[in-house]
DNA sequence: CTGTTAGCGCTTTCAG
DNA sequence: CTGAAAGCGCTAACAG
């Protein structure tokens, strides 16, 4: 990179024009590609400004144009491992197309998701991608004409862009693994969520009557991973209803799982064989490795900015709800039934 | 929240100063609380705006103020733990203040790298946080007058501000763990970078120096974790050397010592007594748990995001390094040598 | 093909 | 305490 010392002030545009003897207009043209320049006009330009090292100001090009190469994202908690993987999907696709993410998150706060939601407005985003908790920010944004797309909801309304994991089909995957290895009595253990967890338990359902199989409604247990009593729920589903198979359909749900079998000297697929929902690292390293359900949550995320950077470009295209698919891996928790 | 619908034209300050029959300057001190205004006039132009919802436009303000409200962020990945958490607690300290985080990652590429340092400065933002890879990027930063946090560096040389893991204070806790639990014999797998793992190798032998134990020098394997032959050479560690404990002073090696632990059946603390660096999810897992040191790597973020803030504030100030302390999480995987 | 011109929306002296 | 006015740096007609 060259040029440009420690100077205060910012190299500008008429300081680029005014070095190459040219008008700012013939300059802009230069650097950004559109318009006419001739040849020799426009490499003595380029050349001026990568010496002067000229960075272009976003914020006037943002205040002319009405709209920035921002895209906004707003995520309940980026540190966590959905959250993550999701931010760095969106990034990666965003910075190829050579837009920026600005990432905001809300401590499962709603305050602070309208808070963040109105901070993103300020910037003129191109668009704005978000896990909604809450319909108020996605209603702000769009009330100011702002494009978003929602991610990891129900396959979308229709009203608006949406990309969303196929909870159901992942359920039914792990499900339909388990009876085809001869497991009748599986049990599940599933969130309360309204539309994920009741995907899940959609597909758990289907997978049984596809196989003709019924299932029985004492091996379900709807509970929520941080309610209190979950580890003794799960071994008394264990205890009672001795199902040959288990499946946790939620990442915490398996995590308690596991400690449960720990605690109890249960090694799967001794006594019982485990499926999860959503892989995770441990579950590789685990003895044996956990089968699961995998999520590809990064695609997930370059699927939400490729929809957002599409919508920024046809604003009038209808509304696509995208899902996208897991996939079982096989590890050595699951056996076939004798 | 009220008011504005679903209009083109974004409000400005002018429609909500005519709305309440002031002028713009008027509306402007009103709206950001500095310089005299009225009661009565405050009064009504805060209802005003708020009626007509009012957002204001961040890139006119970046443009005459000459800075944003914008902290750029470099890390090389977002989607992998370490990212991932320093990005919440930054974030999380940016909120706070009000301020916005874009964050950038460069797929280990140098060239990335800079282009995402180039489109940071041309927000303008109020400063930089970068895990260095390459010295390129701060000094293009610094020389356009950005300030700039580096994170994760050796303590660094005190021309900038920068936070740091004390990796050597980590790994010579460690390494006193289990000196004190009666292991002389301690094998040390650490990897091959500069400053990070050179650090660690120090504590490990301050911890040894400090005992008065000599660190047998076959016993140290500096190997990077991706290089062939890695689980080989912790094998041949094992048998060759028969340490009584061992010491993976770094995430991925620690992983791939636990899967050599796996596939010959060695069960901590049984034969080997295992300590990790950097502690991670599946290390609470496993059966049993593995003792290792924790990384406050959020906490790292939140102090960068701080630094950043305050040097925003008064850019004279001297530059500062901070340095955050690792803590050893004790579990089932060390034992004291009989 | 090039230059002039008129703003984008906001902040900030500077008079009143 | 309030308003007029002058830009911040860039883009986009529109004349030349």
């Amino acid at each position: 990179v060259s040029g440009g010392d420690g100077r205060a002030r910012p190299v500008t545009l008429a300081d680029v024009a005014r070095d190459a003897g040219t008008s700012v207009s013939t300059a802009a043209r230069a650097l950004n590609g559109r318009g006419y320049v001739s040849p020799r006009r426009r490499e003595r330009l380029l050349a001026a400004a990568d010496r002067l090292g000229y960075v272009p100001n976003a914020s006037a090009r943002t205040l002319k144009q009405r709209t920035s190469r921002v895209v906004g994202v707003l995520v309940s908690d980026v540190g966590s491992d959905f959250g993550a993987r999701l931010a760095a999907g969106i990034e990666q696709t965003l910075r190829e197309a050579d837009y920026r993410m600005v990432l905001a998150s809300d401590d499962g706060d709603r305050r602070q998701q309208l808070h963040g939601a109105r901070a993103l407005l300020a910037m003129r985003p191109a668009g704005v991608i978000l896990t909604p908790v809450d319909p108020a920010p996605a209603a702000l944004l769009a009330r100011h004409g702002v494009d978003v797309v929602e991610v990891d909801v129900a396959p979308a309304d229709g009203a608006r862009d949406g990309v969303a994991l196929d909870n159901e089909r992942g359920a039914r995957e792990a499900t339909v693994y388990l009876l085809a290895n001869g497991h009748r009595r599986i049990a599940l253990l599933v969130g309360d969520d309204e539309a994920r967890d009741a995907a899940r338990l959609r597909g758990f359902r289907a997978a049984h009557e596809a196989a003709a199989v019924a299932a029985d409604e004492d091996l379900i247990a709807r509970i929520g991973s941080d309610a209190l009593g979950v580890d003794a729920r799960i071994a008394g589903l264990l205890d009672e209803e001795r199902p040959s198979a288990l499946f946790a359909a939620t990442g915490p749900l398996a995590q308690r799982a596991w400690q449960v079998f720990r605690a109890r000297g249960i090694r799967p697929p001794q006594a019982v064989s485990f499926v999860a929902f959503d892989d995770a690292p441990w579950m590789q390293m685990v003895e044996p490795g956990v089968t699961a359900v995998a999520l590809p949550t990064q695609e997930l995320g370059r699927r939400a900015a490729r929809l957002a950077l599409r919508r920024a470009d046809d604003p009038t295209r209808p509304p696509t709800s995208d899902l996208v698919e897991p996939t079982l891996v096989v590890r050595g928790s699951t056996a076939a039934l004798a």
